[in-house]
DNA sequence: ATTTGGCCGTTATAATATAGCGTCATGTCG
DNA sequence: CGACATGACGCTATATTATAACGGCCAAAT
């Protein structure tokens, strides 16, 4: 939070209360929360709001690279690396839901796109299965 | 078409009538096809079908790895190599909005989840940018 | 002080997707 | 053959996700 802080000042990006509000609900959350579930959160506290609300601090967010979004699932996570976030991949468990985000370049693949002259401008990497300890427990 | 159905015929599925006018649908479209975009085309055939029809043959065929469905973009697109589609690729291009699919097992990314103890179910390999074509053409 | 641009809030609606139920076809087994 | 099980289909309704369009407010720049 502190580092969005200054990410948005560096670059005159303004994070407002609002932004700000929508960040701290999905930093503190540790799974991808829906649109409606950040809704609901602020609903939650008293406030009476619309979805474009929340829509809106969300593309924010997203186009600050502060957060990501979960195509497959359609949700967001907040970035675990935001001064270093272009191509994040993501290991999802269908069990207990929680998505771990790898770092790293998606090894050759974004070269691989490139080499063939396309200009990528976002990737998604989204890797559904069962994580180690859900394998265990037998979940 | 003929590869769908010697596939369909070996593994004891039914590709029905229902589902190979969907899937005929996707396979004469050089793009990906929102679920609504299905149900118009079977409409305009004059007949009048609900989305859940639809749905239910797009969750036929996907199980069935003949389609793919583009996650950012709430699409579907028919399967290049249906045979062989466990870790598809796509390339989206955001100008002429055409899609590429490219096979190979997403280098050692995969493998990589595995290292980790993942197991892997399903991957989303999605990359948006410009194609070569648009770059030159300026669009 | 005025203008400008961005953010917020409101209302309404669009686009995407699923639930639940009854029926009919197809295949199975006695 | 007939009874039954299964899966596909079609219908109605509804849930979930996302955007459009407009106006007011406030902060920063002129």
């Amino acid at each position: 939070m502190a580092r969005a802080r200054e990410l948005c000042a560096a670059r005159k990006q303004r994070l407002t209360p609002r932004r700000r509000q929508v960040l701290e609900i999905l930093l503190s959350s540790h799974q991808p929360l829906g649109a409606y579930d950040i809704l609901a959160a602020i609903n939650r506290d008293g406030e009476e709001v619309a979805p474009t609300i929340v829509y809106r601090a969300l593309e924010f967010l997203l186009q600050a690279g502060l957060i990501h979004r979960i195509e497959s699932r359609n949700a967001f996570v907040s970035c675990s690396d935001p001064e270093n976030c272009a191509a994040a991949q993501f290991l999802i468990c269908q069990d207990c839901e929680r998505v771990a985000e790898l770092a790293g370049d998606a090894a050759g693949l974004l070269a691989g796109a490139q080499d063939l002259g396309f200009s990528v401008d976002r990737s998604v990497i989204e890797i559904t299965g069962r994580c180690a300890q859900c394998q265990q427990h037998g979940r």
